[in-house]
DNA sequence: CGAGGTAGAGAACTGCTAGTTCTCTACAAG
DNA sequence: CTTGTAGAGAACTAGCAGTTCTCTACCTCG
């Protein structure tokens, strides 16, 4: 309306799909890292990504979505399942993995989209339809080596005990404060994971590691 | 500033103190009962409760500390930790109790405030302050009779192995979607709970009770 | 190569909510 | 009766989500 096109930067080469998407993701992960999820606004993955509102909002219905897809792009491939010949190295493997994954940038907005979803039923559709239990996967697989070695009895391997040590971890996450450090994974691994599939004590190596 | 003191419903009778705090709490849980904590808004709980927004902010400093309050408040008196001669039966009872309570309006607030917790570490810090592990100190005197009955091995207990339980119930009431059924709560004592602590079949009774 | 459609940049705008502040007034204490 | 405290109600500020508008670059198809 206001007739004032002035300097108007909108000549300058302008980017398009893939590419634009990817300059949007960037511009997410480096506000949650700068400045956490409760800062990070619409108008300023915009302004840090110089692209328009109407483009963000052409891709994604909201913000939760935004970051979810940033999350989801900023994560490392799936990564391989451990199989070192000895179920509590291969468990405490993915929880190390897992607790270092929930530490960076994708932890950060995991927590922020956490937030939302518990406040929003769409929110919380959306974060189930992609959540789909990566750490269970991996679980799974490495109480099937296990089993496949003799190490545990395939009858104790059920959903709920898969779910235990993950779980534990979540809450940690969820509910703690500071950083998640190795004594909390040993201890859940030793303690909790080991004997609900029938490995009473650490086996191989005498330490941690 | 514009003098329109007009019809002016000042001269009711005015509340103070505890009673209109009580009358807030009241807006508040009948707001999340009616419409959940997402539609909560401080300006609908001031008209509800026929309270200013003033009087609310003097009260608390701002809609989590407001909302932890009003859940506390609605919070059944500290649950009798149950005693009835079975681990089995106790920690069911307790996880039954548990999941009445997250179903119900108490559990939609802490679901909302869990939700800023997650997106502000303020909120975080107040909601830590707060949740100084109910369940695990039932958790804790359940497994003490346990240990004196000797159902139960004392080398066994420690917090790791104690949290299992009602982490997957948090998880459960985080992540999933629908109510939280018997079987689920069964399930977890007796694959998880009872394994932890030495309790390898149901004993007492053969079914779920 | 030129025309037309698609989509991006940037800005203005709407609507809602948190939180603040102002005025007026009830009520309690001295 | 005087005075201080606090509640009621409303106006106001500021910030953000989401929408819409204009202008224009770039791609595609004829």
């Amino acid at each position: 309306m206001t007739a004032v096109p002035g300097p108007d930067h909108r000549k300058l080469p302008r980017r398009r799909g893939e590419v634009l998407s990817r300059a949007i993701f960037d511009a997410v992960l480096a506000e949650i890292a700068e400045s956490g999820y409760s800062a990070l606004t619409m108008d300023r993955v915009a302004e840090r990504a110089h692209a328009s509102k109407a483009s963000l909002y052409r891709r994604w219905p909201g913000r939760a979505a935004l970051v979810l897809d940033a999350a989801y792009e900023a994560m490392p491939g799936p990564d391989t399942v451990p199989n070192t010949g000895s179920l509590r190295l291969d468990t405490l493997t993915v929880m190390r993995q897992g607790a270092r994954l929930l530490e960076g940038i994708v932890g950060q907005a995991m927590r922020g989209v956490l937030g939302e979803a518990l406040q929003n039923p769409d929110v919380a559709a959306e974060v189930r339809e992609f959540a789909r239990g990566n750490a269970s996967r991996m679980m799974h697989e490495i109480l099937a080596n296990a089993v496949d070695r003799g190490e545990c009895d395939p009858d104790l391997v059920t959903d709920f005990r898969i779910e235990a040590g993950p779980a534990l971890l979540r809450q940690r996450f969820i509910f703690g404060s500071g950083p998640i450090d190795d004594d909390f994974l040993v201890a859940v691994v030793d303690q909790v994971v080991l004997p609900l599939f029938g490995v009473h004590r650490p086996q191989g190596t005498g330490s941690a590691v």
